[in-house]
DNA sequence: CAAAAAATGGACCTGCAAGTCCAATCTGGT
DNA sequence: ACCAGATTGGACTTGCAGGTCCATTTTTTG
């Protein structure tokens, strides 16, 4: 199927996947339609169903994906290198950054609470995601403790689900309230639960 | 406006908000119609129109409010009276207890989502609801402090922040995922906070 | 260079769901 | 009992957005 495609093929539907990134961004997905996604992309009609044949649903789930994918990539290098309270704070520091600038929107959110929990497919994207990121998180604890600069006997994976949960939950109350205070009070809070650890240990 | 309503009146009214919230929770926002609320409510458009001038929108205005009034209601008597470790984990297990049981469906997060958070109603229906959780989790923190469970140098506000942005990524991501894992570490994480905030005072 | 396959343009269809309207009925006050 | 205003029923309109279709152009391939 996709093998079909030639490159400028490939080309144009990747093109259609940015357009209607950028429209969700700016109309949130209730007030998207397809159409929009076309004038945004002088594309037609039946270009768009002919890259994705299953519709609105088809083209929502790739810009999942494809939002999915940018969220860790955004993160980086610093997401990939937790290894000292420096490290924690600029990541930290970049996550904030990251969604202070992107405002009120969640693409992510709001997509696949259109898409619904009901298709796999969507749910599949979300739960992948949050496993990678909270990976990136246990690795950066664990590198820590390896380091001597948290003790071994801190519950890693609980640690790291709390710091992903407050993080989601910090988003989400940006999100509604426009303020970044409930994002910064908890990756505060989760670096401060690793430095109290350490320090309680001692 | 409202005062011209009689008693008949308001419990049509009320009758269609609990139907609307009925459906939502089933169907989702996307898939939701006026035309399914009818239905489920044995009452016509021009009554639907009626009690609610402004259409669809002031409809999801209204039960995104009567969900939030829910919201703490079901935490209680649980949140109001945060003065002992045993009260925490009580109020804990109400929590995990009440969003395990809602399952996948977020009324209030698709709610206003979907009414958009320009609307000037649907964000302060929110930020008002977060304000009162907060305030009460502060309440209850202060109540510890003040019987000497937990140091009074500890950053309250800070604490309460975090603690509250931790359920709200829990739930979500419960949403999400269908694993309650994440909640249940936010909200041990968060009282293992105060406790640990205790013995490294001592 | 010719044939096949892919890419594109855009008119058209269709169904649904929000919202309108008016006539009919009920209810409460005097 | 009577009247005004509140309540209700439901047919009708309307606009839009998703999806279909086919003719045309471009690209690949042999």
């Amino acid at each position: 199927m996709r093998g079909s495609f030639t490159a400028k093929g490939q080309a144009t539907r990747g093109r259609i996947i940015q357009g209607a990134a950028a429209v969700l961004r700016e109309r949130g997905v209730a007030m998207m339609t397809l159409d929009d996604v076309l004038a945004r992309t002088s594309t037609s009609k039946s270009q768009l169903f002919h890259y994705f044949p299953g519709g609105k649903d088809e083209l929502l789930l790739a810009v999942a994906q494809f939002e999915a994918d940018q969220v860790l990539e955004d993160q980086q290098p610093y997401l990939g290198c937790l290894d000292s309270w420096d490290a924690w704070y600029r990541w930290r520091d970049t996550v904030i950054q990251r969604y202070e600038e992107q405002g009120d929107h969640c693409p992510l959110g709001s997509l696949f609470l259109q898409i619904g929990r009901n298709t796999p497919g969507a749910r599949a994207i979300v739960t992948e995601l949050l496993r990678q990121w909270q990976e990136h998180l246990a690795t950066g604890i664990r590198a820590m403790q390896t380091a001597g600069h948290v003790p071994a006997s801190l519950d890693v994976d609980r640690t790291a689900a709390a710091l992903l949960a407050g993080i989601q939950g910090g988003v989400s109350i940006l999100l509604s309230t426009g303020r970044s205070t409930h994002l910064h009070a908890a990756l505060d809070e989760g670096i401060m639960t690793l430095r109290n650890a350490a320090s309680a240990a001692i």
